[in-house]
DNA sequence: GTATGTGAAAAAGTTCACAGCC
DNA sequence: GGCTGTGAACTTTTTCACATAC
């Protein structure tokens, strides 16, 4: 990511220091994109796509942050974690940015996703057919219910959660995801740590216990809706403090 | 790296800096709990209520941090936020911290909910019978499909989107919950909005323009996943690396 | 003139470590 | 002894502001 400098600010190195890891640390901190910042490129990918659809083919970050709700330093400082694309007075490329988005997020290539627990939820999903933004095929679904076993959903048929290990092997999966409900979802989620998964997207409302080199992600619905319900409270809050000018609050 | 701090560089106030809005921030944020910690104290108050209903009464902040997934000191001061409710040497009593986080989150009043968008997601999260977490009854269904209205989903009607600012209204509803396609999205934002709802979360893969004393939160599948992809990505490139650097990949 | 890219400052969030209380 | 509550240290993330390049 050919960033040049001037001159290599040399880190003045403490005489005492770790010899050994210190340099694989810098090259990795280097390499590392903030996971907040990873965040936003997928959106503003999103946001891209949509105007490279539009025919729009250059812009500049004040117009592409307020696409994104984000403001124009910040996408600034994210796009220049993945390197330089644009043109000072002019802004950048659209599709030098997707293209670029894209590599960093791995999405060159092909990410085989199975769904776990074919209820209302998995069913949602297993139907978003080939997952939003394509990339992400569905390839497997797996259900305890011997009724689901065998039956097609969303042109894929439901097996059962005791062939995960096979199943996700032949197919090889690298995402899965779990709609099961909450008693069964430790259960899947070691089969499918078992099974090879790296990654896993909860849906379940249970914090997940894996191994450190697996990522879990979660989508809890209940606590967003809780946050919301903190706002709702908080606003309330002061709509009677702002009346009051002041003083409050019994314990 | 020296950038040390090491003595208190006075703040001696540069007088070119705004005065006058200063006490009230000041106030507000000491009583702000951060954002992070609101979303943490959900995960909380869900473990705890686990706990409660196996008739566990006491537990120590090493444990319960254990079963929500961060360390003890995280655990601590996000409780210290809230109130001083343990009692050292001994832990907390679970009963209380379930009142208490109830409390800051705003849970002891119910929060009616609306489902904009009755596809194959707004099914599924209508059929959440009360919602996960219940406190949050689903008390409206809006879609534009005239096929759909007046057809009973998990027991309430669906109403038609035009409807929104009245039904709203009627059945006072202080969430919305956005599940349409894409391009419905921020209409039906805008409606909810003119309703006087105040916090939206938001499932169709937009981003939102709301004014500013409107609480957004999103569940993006795309974004979730592209995160995952990101990761996949990342390990891939370091086990090149340890690769090179002489290490042995496990399979 | 205009808009990027980025050090440096500020803010937010996390972890440490230990005084204080049981 | 054991565990909470919390200032202080540290880390990460955001914002500022401007040199740099077109």
């Amino acid at each position: 990511m050919g960033a040049r400098r001037g001159e290599d600010v040399e880190v003045v190195t403490a005489p005492g220091r770790l010899p050994g890891g210190d340099e694989r640390a810098v090259r990795e901190r280097a390499r590392a994109i903030p996971e907040a910042a990873v965040a936003r490129l997928a959106v503003y990918l999103r946001v891209l796509s949509g105007l490279a659809e539009q025919g729009v083919t250059t812009i500049a970050s004040e117009e592409l942050s307020a696409a994104a709700g984000v403001n124009s330093a910040k996408l600034r400082k994210d796009l220049s974690y993945i390197g330089s694309y644009g043109t000072r007075g002019v802004g950048y490329e659209v599709e030098v940015l997707v293209d670029q988005i894209e590599r960093i997020l791995g999405l060159t290539r092909k990410h085989s996703v199975c769904v776990v627990g074919i209820g209302n939820l998995g069913h949602a999903l297993a139907n978003y057919a080939g997952f939003p933004g394509r990339g992400f095929p569905v390839s497997a679904l797996f259900d305890v219910d011997e009724d689901l076993i065998g039956v097609p959903v969303g042109g894929i048929l439901v097996s059962h959660v005791e062939d995960i290990p096979r199943v996700c092997a032949e197919r090889e999966v690298s995402i899965g995801v779990i709609a099961t409900p909450p008693p069964a979802a430790q259960g899947v989620c070691d089969r499918l740590v078992s099974a090879g998964v790296q990654c896993i997207l909860n849906f379940a409302p249970v914090v997940l216990q894996v191994p450190d080199h697996v990522e879990v992600r979660k989508v809890d619905l209940a606590v967003e809706m809780q946050i919301l319900s903190f706002h709702v409270a908080r606003r309330a809050d002061e709509a009677a403090n702002a009346d009051e000018s002041g003083m409050v609050v019994p314990g």
